[in-house]
DNA sequence: ACCTCTATTGGACATACGCGCAATAAGAGT
DNA sequence: ACTCTTATTGCGCGTATGTCCAATAGAGGT
């Protein structure tokens, strides 16, 4: 196999956990599946990695950074707090449409046994509820929001809403995925002081 | 090891597989943890169930359905709809203080991916919401409780306490336990019009 | 007492895992 | 061309897993 620059190959473990860990799942994904999904030697991943736990965390670090920047940005587009809140929704929503969230519920299983992965899910875990929280504030500040306690509303929305898809991804046929918004987005109108309603709701996305 | 009727070693082998999952994790249990925790040898569990999966299958289907008729029962001590909502908190306590909680997490990362785990998991998940359901309706009927979709209600009170418990599982010091409790509770009474501290907190138990 | 049934044993077997290591080869700087 | 660095290989080690099976032992019926 052609010889890579460090940051090359190892973007590349990264993207190819991610690739094998879509299908068979993060706790599932070894070292040899990597090697083969590259093409390359099995030694070569403990080459860049010390452990497998580091290789599924940085994996895991990566494509959940990228949804929390992206809904970042996607939230930076608008300058008021309610606007931003219904940004968040929507970004969230195309994240677990796109099936990410079985990811997020592989990490949190194994977040207790594999130190590295628990602190990574942890970790990206607080940063999506520190964007609620920002935004609480900052709509309390203009003026258009009233929260008594920030940190606690973000975990209970936060939570909410994790668990309502948790439902979807583990239940498929429960609930439905347009209730899960529709609900999360009431529940957090109603704790800010929004009236029902305020917050835009994404359009209803139809699938095959 | 003393000659048992099939049907009681079959209990003790359920039994022992659920004492080392507790410990372990129901994903991390193998034939010969469960051998060793019985003390007898490994080939007796291949005697019962024709592979690993089942075992694995019917324990989580036995503890789950165990604490879901504990709480039924201890519901059923009340008489009045809003001290069943307490007891049904109560038990659910219970139950995610002595670390089962893990086994849920396991179940629902697994449910997409073993179709056996996946329909009990949804099975007894669906039978907890109606556990809420019926007792709203009959809150409703008493004339104590107002609510417009108890099915609705009860998925979101439900997903609420999973989000925050799983977050108590997997991230262990982000959020308190008491808070967990509190705010479900509180999320409910809201839900269903009766008046914030209604429902009967249970004791805040300390640990070491 | 014997016989039959089967619960139980103890280990073999093939496979899979994470990890480590000596050997190899490719590229960069001189 | 020559050296030095290091990316990459390929395999081995120790351990663990699920599954299977011939052999053993204990209990109940005759």
């Amino acid at each position: 196999m052609p010889r890579l620059s460090p940051s090359a190959r190892r973007d590349e473990i990264i993207a190819a956990t991610l690739r094998v860990a879509a299908v068979k799942g993060l706790a599932n994904t070894t070292v040899r599946d990597v090697a083969a999904e590259m093409g390359t030697s099995s030694g070569l991943i403990h080459h860049y990695f010390a452990s497998m736990d580091d290789v599924l965390a940085a994996a895991f670090e990566e494509a959940a950074a990228a949804d929390l920047s992206g809904t970042e940005s996607a939230m930076g587009s608008c300058s008021d707090a309610a606007g931003k809140l219904s940004k968040f929704f929507a970004a969230y929503a195309r994240i677990d449409e796109y099936g990410a969230f079985q990811m997020w519920l592989d990490a949190w299983a194994e977040a207790s046994r594999r130190p590295a992965l628990g602190a990574t899910s942890r970790r990206l875990n607080v940063a999506w509820q520190q964007l609620i929280v920002t935004t609480i504030v900052s709509g309390s500040n203009e003026g258009t929001m009233t929260c008594d306690d920030p940190e606690a509303t973000a975990w209970r929305v936060l939570s909410l809403l994790d668990g309502l898809s948790m439902q979807l991804a583990a239940h498929p046929g429960v609930i439905e995925r347009s209730d899960v918004l529709d609900w999360a987005m009431t529940a957090i109108e109603a704790e800010v002081g929004l009236a029902s309603g305020t917050l835009q709701r994404p359009p209803d996305e139809q699938h095959s």
